[in-house]
DNA sequence: CGCTATTTGTGCGTATGTATC
DNA sequence: GGATACATACGCACAAATAGC
């Protein structure tokens, strides 16, 4: 169709696309150097034949990728003559710890004491033989009838106190915690996998046995890495998805 | 938790800044629920008493905290209610995608030319009849002689040029594409979903078919959330699990 | 100190292009 | 083809921050 190089990018129509492109060219090849300032916009704009809002358009993408910031009064500063990926930090929402469990309600089914032999002691990393409250039940999203999914909540023995707690009020387990013991969750670990939904298990959660599930466990951890509550979910695959989305985050132009 | 109180006094008296939260409490309280349209430019322009680039000024800023989607000719959809929690991930992110490339293989078994339809174009977010490549292939991690998945990248055909190079060095695809058109990936959705491994599947990554297995669907998004590629994995359940570690994070709060 | 010129930031109006239904 | 809705692009005016006189 178009006989192009592989190496030429395909040419966009769009102007503030040229003049953004131009303009990187122009910085990584040395011509505006790291410190130096840009022409002002309503340069930019008799140099490339465009107005003043395509010539703002094209540099917001340049700060976009960290290339450049912007000062009233001052001028367009390059900050860097490269788009570095390694130090462009990512953040991400994830979509649910708090909001999942406001939105849903969590029906116990049992709650009971265990002692943690191995391998529940691996899953808990603490040492075997230590007290643990289990509660398992069936957590519902808004008023579906089928529940999403079906909780094991392993609870250090050190904070049963909270335990008659649970279920009565829409928040998490580990913030009942936090409340009344004055803890602070400071990091989780989460893992998730695929699993085959056994026999008992899709009879609580009315699935066929032998369908697919998702089983997402978190860790949630205090100071020294002490584990203060486990939460194993098993989801049935057609009732539960796991979504997030990272982007690049935009240097913030203050020069703090 | 650091929502705005109805007694906060407003900071700014920027017009676009006021259009923002407005629609981001409009949206968090679930007027616009996540799915659902925003009002047209035009419509909001007469609600708020503004210009219609005060608007699109507002929208960009719901836009940029990955709470709307923009599609011409649809509208705007809310995409998420929340702008974030208390946790932020810190093992993988997106500079560490590049990593789990780099100490994997992928063995190219076909690559075609697909049009979107209905379904894939629902997958790719792009409109149907669209051209695009679909390179199959299997991930194998280290010296291990069983794949860990079976792998299909959704390529944007306006990209193709790279399609010799793919798995000809460890580099992710969308370094390629980056590399190559001097674009930039923004952003990147991310879901994960339980399934069975059907026949077909489980042959090529030699497990017994109706097996569990985990499909991780990764979305690559240039500007203006314009997919770029889509990579979607399968993984047998014993042979991959995903896991995160999530680090307490000073509330940022900072809207400035 | 105030004043002014410069430069980016905000905001308005309008027109046209393009994708979707 | 027409209606709708977002995307791009032009123009203009004024505000706010800065630097220099």
């Amino acid at each position: 169709m178009n006989a192009r190089s592989p190496s030429t990018p395909v040419a966009s129509q769009l102007q503030y696309v040229l003049v953004a492109q131009r303009l990187m060219q122009d910085i990584t090849s040395g011509r505006y150097p790291v410190g130096s300032l840009l022409p002002t916009e309503f340069n930019l704009c008799t140099q490339f034949g465009v107005s003043r809002h395509t010539v703002r358009e094209a540099i917001r993408r340049l700060q976009e990728r960290g290339l450049v910031t912007r000062r009233r009064g001052i001028g367009t500063s390059v900050k860097a003559n490269r788009v570095d990926t390694r130090y462009v930090q990512t953040s991400m929402a994830i979509s649910d710890l708090p909001r999942y469990v406001e939105e849903t309600r969590l029906v116990i089914a049992q709650t009971e004491d265990v002692i943690a032999d191995a391998p529940l002691a691996e899953l808990l990393q603490c040492p075997p033989g230590q007290r643990w409250i289990r509660v398992t039940g069936l957590r519902y999203a808004g008023r579906e009838k089928l529940p999403m999914a079906l909780s094991h909540i392993y609870i250090n023995a050190a904070y049963g106190g909270i335990r008659k707690r649970i279920g009565t009020i829409k928040v998490p387990v580990y913030t009942l915690i936090e409340r009344q013991y004055g803890i602070t969750i400071v990091a989780v670990e989460q893992e998730i996998r695929a699993g085959i939904i056994g026999a008992a298990d899709a009879r609580r959660l009315s699935v066929k046995p032998g369908s697919a599930g998702l089983v997402v466990s978190r860790r949630y951890c205090g100071d020294s890495d002490s584990t203060i509550e486990v939460a194993v979910n098993l989801h049935p695959a057609d009732r539960f998805s796991y979504s997030m989305s990272m982007r690049l985050q935009a240097a913030t132009g203050s020069d703090a």
